[in-house]
DNA sequence: AAATACTTTCAAAAAATTTTGAAAGTTCAA
DNA sequence: TTGAACTTTCAAAATTTTTTGAAAGTATTT
C-alpha cells in the first residue's frame, strides 16, 4: 500500500464510520483528510481531494471549527485561508467529548427536567411508575454528565496544573 | 401536565434526540413509549399510539431487541406478540455502551489496523508523520475499546460477585 | 386441508438530509 | 471607488434514509 492509497483508505472509513456516529459523511472525510495531511490544505485542496463543492467544503469547514477540532490558518502574504486538523488525539477526544456533552447530554436533561414538573395524583400507580422511570432517567443522564464534567475539567486542569508547578 | 401530556413530550423529545445520538426518529419513539408503558404493548398498540405503520413498528421493534433493550413477551392464551422495554436505567445503558462498542468502535480498530499496513520508505517524512497520526488514533481507539469493555465486564462480574459471596 | 390470526418482507413512495453551483457578500490593493 | 480574489449563502437538485402497505410467510385452530 502506498501512502496514498493508505490515506484514501483512511478517508474512505472515517467517513462511513462517521454516518453511524451521527456525523455527516463529507464532515467525517474532510476531518480525516485533513488530520492525515501534513500541511494546511485550501478550500481548493480540499474540493479537489475528495471532488465536493466549493459550498460543501466550507459548510463542513464551518461545521468542524465549531467542534472545535479544525482551525483556519492564515499565511502572511496569502489572501487564501488554509485549514489544519487538530492532530493530538486526546485533545480531539476531549473536544468531541465535550461538544456531544453539550449537545446531546444537556438537552436530555432538560426535557426529563421539564417532563418531570407532571402535577398528577401520585396515588395512581400509572404515575408512580413514569415519575419513577423518569427520576432514574435523570439520575442516569446526570451522572454520565457529571462524569464526563470532571474528566474534561481534570484534563483541563492538567495544563494549569503544570503551570503552577513551575512557580511552587 | 396530565400523566399522557407527560408520556407524549417525553416520547416527542426522545425521538428528537435519537437522531442527534444516530438513532432513528422513530425507533427512539417506539423505545421511549415501551419505556413508559407499564404494561407489554402489541405491534397493534404501538401503531396507534404512533400513528405509523405496520411494517415501521415491526422494523424498530426488531431492531431494539437486536439491541437487547427490549424484549419479546408471550402471554399465556394470547396469539399476539406483546413487547416490553428493559426498565433498569443502568441496564439500558450498559446494553447500549456495549452494542455501541461493537458497532462503532470495533469498526474503526478494523480500518486502523488495515491502513497501519502500510509498507512504505520510512525515511519519508510525509510517510513517517502518517504513521505516527495512524498510530495515536490505534492508541486512542483501542483505549477507549478496553476502558469500556472493563466497564462492562465489572458489571457482569457485579452479579457473579455477588452469587460467589453466597458460598463463600 | 383450509381457514384464521398473526408476523415478516420488500418494492415503491415519501420524507429528510446532503450537495451543488451560481449569485451575493466581503476584503483588500491599487 | 473599482476590480480582483476570495468566502458565504441558499434555493433547487441529488441522494440517502425512512416509511408505507400490500403480498408473502408462518403458526395455530377447526
Amino acid at each position: 500500500m502506498t501512502l496514498d492509497e493508505a490515506k484514501q483508505h483512511l478517508i474512505q472509513a472515517w467517513g462511513t464510520l462517521g454516518s453511524s456516529w451521527g456525523v455527516s459523511r463529507t464532515m467525517a472525510q474532510v476531518h480525516a483528510l485533513l488530520l492525515v495531511s501534513p500541511v494546511p490544505m485550501t478550500t481548493e485542496d480540499i474540493m479537489e481531494a475528495l471532488q465536493i463543492s466549493r459550498g460543501n467544503v466550507n459548510m463542513n469547514v464551518r461545521d468542524l471549527i465549531d467542534w472545535g477540532i479544525v482551525r483556519k490558518v492564515l499565511k502572511p502574504g496569502e489572501r487564501k485561508e488554509f485549514f489544519e486538523a487538530e492532530k493530538d488525539v486526546w485533545k480531539i477526544g476531549m473536544q468531541v467529548a465535550k461538544e456531544r456533552k453539550k449537545r446531546e447530554l444537556e438537552p436530555v436533561l432538560r426535557a426529563l427536567e421539564q417532563v418531570s414538573t407532571i402535577e398528577a395524583d401520585i396515588t395512581d400507580p400509572d404515575v408512580k411508575q413514569f415519575a419513577e422511570t423518569v427520576e432514574n432517567l435523570k439520575k442516569f443522564a446526570s451522572n454520565t454528565d457529571k462524569t464526563l464534567e470532571s474528566i474534561i475539567k481534570a484534563d483541563e486542569n492538567w495544563f494549569w496544573g503544570s503551570f503552577f508547578k513551575l512557580f511552587k
